[in-house]
Order: C-alpha cells, then structure tokens, then sequence
DNA sequence: GTCCCTATACTCGGATAGCAAGTGTCCGAGTATAGGCGG
DNA sequence: CCGCCTATACTCGGACACTTGCTATCCGAGTATAGGGAC
C-alpha cells in the first residue's frame, strides 16, 4: 500500500494551475522546473489528468495545461484517482470459497466479511480525500505561506508566461 | 495505491487462526490447503504477522502458527501493516521548496497543506481498520455464514489438527 | 496599410528502455514426538 | 514395568529466481504564432 510518486505531483500541479489567470496554460516543462523534477515523467503524468478529464491540454505556442474545470470542482480525490487509477485497493479474491471446506455458492449469500472491512476502510479513506478541493488546498496556501513566498511564486508563473 | 493480495490470505488466515482451541497451532502448509493459496508464498506472510508479533510460531511436530494475544486484541489493522509495512502510503517530498521560487527554510513553518490532507486521509483509512478486530469478523462470520459451512470449517480443523 | 501565406518553433502524445518491489519457490536449521533399549 | 535415549519426521526461517508495474526518457504528430510578401 504505497502510492506513486507521481501523486503528490500531480496534485502539487494541480494546485499550481488552480492559480493560473483564467484561460491560460502552463507547459509541462515549466510545471517540472518548477517542482524540479524530470521533464518527461511528469509529463507522463499530466497525460493522465487529461486522460481524466481533470485537466485540459493545448497544444502549440502559448500551450501547456490548465484545469478542465474551476478548481471549486476539482477534488483531491480526482486528481489521485487520475494518476493511480479508479480501481480498488482491496480486491477479494474469494479464498473462502477454495479448499477443502467450500460449499456451492448457496453457502455465500453475503459479501465476505473481510472485504467489506477493508471497503469501509478505503471509502472513509476517499470521503476525506473528496471533500477536499484544490481551491481549498490553494486558500491554505496563499492563508499560510509566507508572502515573500507566495509573491515569488506569482511572479515566476508571469514572467514564464510572457 | 494497490494492496498486496498477502493482505487477503492474511486476514483470513488471522480469523482462522482465532477458531483455533486456545494454545493450538496450526501449520502454514494446512492454512494454505485451506484457503487453496500457494504454501510456500503464504507461508512468507505468516513470517511477517510473526515477526510483527501479531502471531506467533511453534516450530517441529504438533507445531505451527496461532495468535500471539487474544482475538479481542487483534485488530485488522495489526494484520494489515504486519503484511504490508507500516510506512505510511504518501510520502511528502518537499517539491514545494525545489525549483525556482524556492526560499529559505524560515518560508515553510507549517507542514506542506497537501501531505496534510493525504495523511488526515490516511489516518481515516487506519482508525476504520484498527476499530475492527479480528474477533469481530470471526463473529460476523459466525452468524451470517450458513452454519453447514462453519461446521464443515470446524470439522476440517479438528481432522488436521488430531 | 492590410491581408494572406508560409515557415518556424513550441507543445502534447504515445512508444520505448531500466529498475525496484512484489510474487513464487526452495532447502537448511531447529524441535517435539514416537519408538526402542536398557535397567 | 518404567525411564532414558536416539532417530525420525515435521515445522519454521531465511536465501534464491521470476514477473509485474512503477520510473525515466525520447522522438514524432499537431498547432498557434511571427514574419515576410503580395495587393
């Protein structure tokens, strides 16, 4: 149970286009620059929000990334779920119907209780990660943050822009 | 985010161990049989509940595994990072302070908004877990499973163990 | 001066290697038991 | 008949291959822009 690297990324990224000028991109070579990471991995991964619809690529000049939607809408969930995949940590493999002691499936009416354990566990772990929005994550940055920090920010996004 | 399928055969292995006569073991290679499972992979994973100490082995004749405290006091939890480590599932890299608008350290007094947000996640998915025991899904399985399928299971304990 | 066309440069997208971790297996170390032997 | 000893068989534990998926990279496809030329 470990997540990608790419995760925290993407949702960094995400965070850095929820504060882009509405309308405009940001290039996967400037997103890279400036977490400093590889070029070309993360570019893999922004593939992958845009595979799922949580951000919009153009192409060309002037292209780059920018949200699909306005970041109110974008959950931390969607963006997780963009780069790990929507599949369910927990897959049962009905072991108590093998062996010795299994019986026709009249025997299993309900759903093996050990999966249902592990299900609650991951939908309480997606219900934190759904209420949570990259706007909210973005306001507790800019409430945070030091100023100086988040002015040099602001400023590089406008002077990559130009 | 993707579990290891030892997680699955673990925790069934847990709730068979806990129908075990109190001080009784039982061997990896009849776990196994049971729950139709390679031995010799299985049998890694109990390694692992036994050095986590969540079970405990007895090695030669008449020997195996069985919980090393009462069921009451297992929680899935327990089983589940015996298995699959307890190193927690997001990792916070501090991107946030590479790149160009980096600062110095006296700019990050808080931690980083998004590991926040993974780990409050996380720690959701962890308090689900750790509130279910291993005596309750034995229980759970006690009342909703037909009860010719739990005497079968208690009548194929009793012909290995004699 | 204005419009159109073309060449350019910039961007994404998918195809292609490398590597770590999970998956699967095996044989040696250690021990309780059962049987035999001696008293 | 009882106790001890030994050989046995059974079990765990760690060391050794294999496969899948994550990590990392590159080059081709597509497009907005800038510049030049014609009207």
């Amino acid at each position: 149970m470990q997540l990608s690297e790419g995760v925290e990324w993407a949702v960094h990224c995400a965070t850095v286009l929820a504060a882009l000028p509405p309308g405009a991109a940001l290039p996967a070579a400037r997103l890279a620059e400036f977490h400093g990471v590889p070029p070309a991995y993360l570019a893999k991964h922004l593939q992958a929000l845009s595979a799922a619809g949580v951000a919009e690529s153009v192409r060309g000049p002037r292209g780059g990334y920018r949200l699909a939607r306005p970041a109110e809408q974008v959950s931390v969930l969607d963006v997780v779920l963009a780069v790990e995949g929507d599949r369910p940590a927990f897959s049962c493999s009905e072991i108590r119907r093998r062996g010795p002691s299994a019986g026709p499936d009249g025997w299993y009416p309900h759903v093996c209780t050990i999966a249902r354990t592990m299900w609650d566990a991951e939908a309480e772990w997606r219900r934190v990660l759904a209420a949570r929005t990259i706007a909210d994550l973005l306001g507790d940055i800019a409430c945070a943050a030091e100023p100086a920090a988040v002015a040099a920010t602001v400023a590089w996004i406008d002077e990559v822009r130009r």
